[in-house]
DNA sequence: GTCTATAGGCGGATAGAC
DNA sequence: GTCTATCCGCCTATAGAC
């Protein structure tokens, strides 16, 4: 640990960063992000809190980190949807793949969902953006009251219900088969054709 | 303290305790629950930290106190519910009812939806009760799965996007009729006939 | 029954030595 | 990169005055 002992990737800097992320997911699920403190980390990593501070300067950071492969892959649903011509194209495949991407991490979900402290750390980076645009493809540019609130409503509704402890044993493809489902009746969308 | 939390009664000798919910509630919206700290809340009020503890044994019970007002609502419009005899019916009246409470304390609903803190505290009182016993009259007794999914994604929809900033400056009765829309969709319930 | 004074302990965060 | 040492603010708790 102490010197030349990091065979790790090509880079060999990201060891501690890694697996200080991989501890903090497990203690954040374990006991909720605002529960588990910077010390608990430390403690569980061998290292003093000092250390943790040398990688993130903030608690949120870590939140913030920890909650980014999810983001990363709905910004890349979003570009894509917004490449598609049609508007009906592009509000399908955003729903599919949104849906996609909270099944796949729901258990993420699940502990941001409880955590709200950990919204407030992604609303300083990016995630309000995704957000928004999110909000623009599903309402669309007419800035429809209602389509607005219904856009809105089937965001929530589905990430929430998709990270909601309740449904946490049911398996991914009916999961998203439902979540489907209620994202199409709010924005309006016929289920596909058998 | 043992439960009489209502808007105060004729006593008149709640002073204090009523003036701390009070104060306590325009802190909480003015700073957020979490960023809000006794001492705020004891300097604000004039008295010490100590007094506020004399009252209240944690910021938990003060959060979950300010809270109670909506959740009592709620319960009002849930056993009138209940008592319905059709199921359509019983559906309907708690749409709107719940519709109605979340608009008429969205404000709280903001605050709450944005704290780690008030989420904890009310998980620990009834409020879990009451969110099991919204999901019984709403999906019904078959446990039919994607009823149960659509229940959750609706109750959950309808809270936070009623309690959603952006929506803030929305009139009380657009947001009721874009809400109620919302739940009818969902729920599968016609819209009701001109 | 209501409040003040005071103190413990923990949390996040920073500075600077090694 | 990691550590020691330290600051500050917070929640909680107790003892005791009025």
């Amino acid at each position: 640990m102490t010197a030349g002992t990091a065979p790790a990737t090509a880079g060999g800097q990201e060891d501690t960063r890694t697996r200080l992320l991989a501890t903090a997911l497990r203690l954040f699920t374990e006991h909720g992000v605002e529960a588990t403190s910077l010390q608990m980390i430390a403690d569980a990593l061998g290292v003093t809190k000092a250390a943790v501070y040398y990688h993130f300067k903030t608690k949120d950071e870590i939140a913030g980190a920890v909650a980014e492969p999810g983001l990363r892959e709905l910004e890349v649903v979003l570009e894509e949807a917004s490449r598609l011509r049609r508007r009906g194209a592009r509000v399908d495949h955003l729903l599919s793949g949104f849906v996609d991407v909270v099944v796949r991490h729901r258990a993420l979900i699940a502990l941001f969902a409880r955590d709200p402290g950990v919204t407030r750390a992604l609303a300083n980076s990016w995630s309000e953006v995704l957000s928004i645009r999110m909000m623009e493809l599903f309402a669309g540019p007419e800035e429809d009251e209602s389509r607005v609130i219904a856009a809105h409503a089937a965001i929530v509704g589905i990430a929430l219900t998709g990270g909601a402890p309740q449904f946490a044993e049911m398996d991914d493809d009916t999961l998203r088969g439902h979540l489907l489902e209620v994202g199409r009746r709010l924005l309006g969308r016929p289920r596909r054709s058998a």
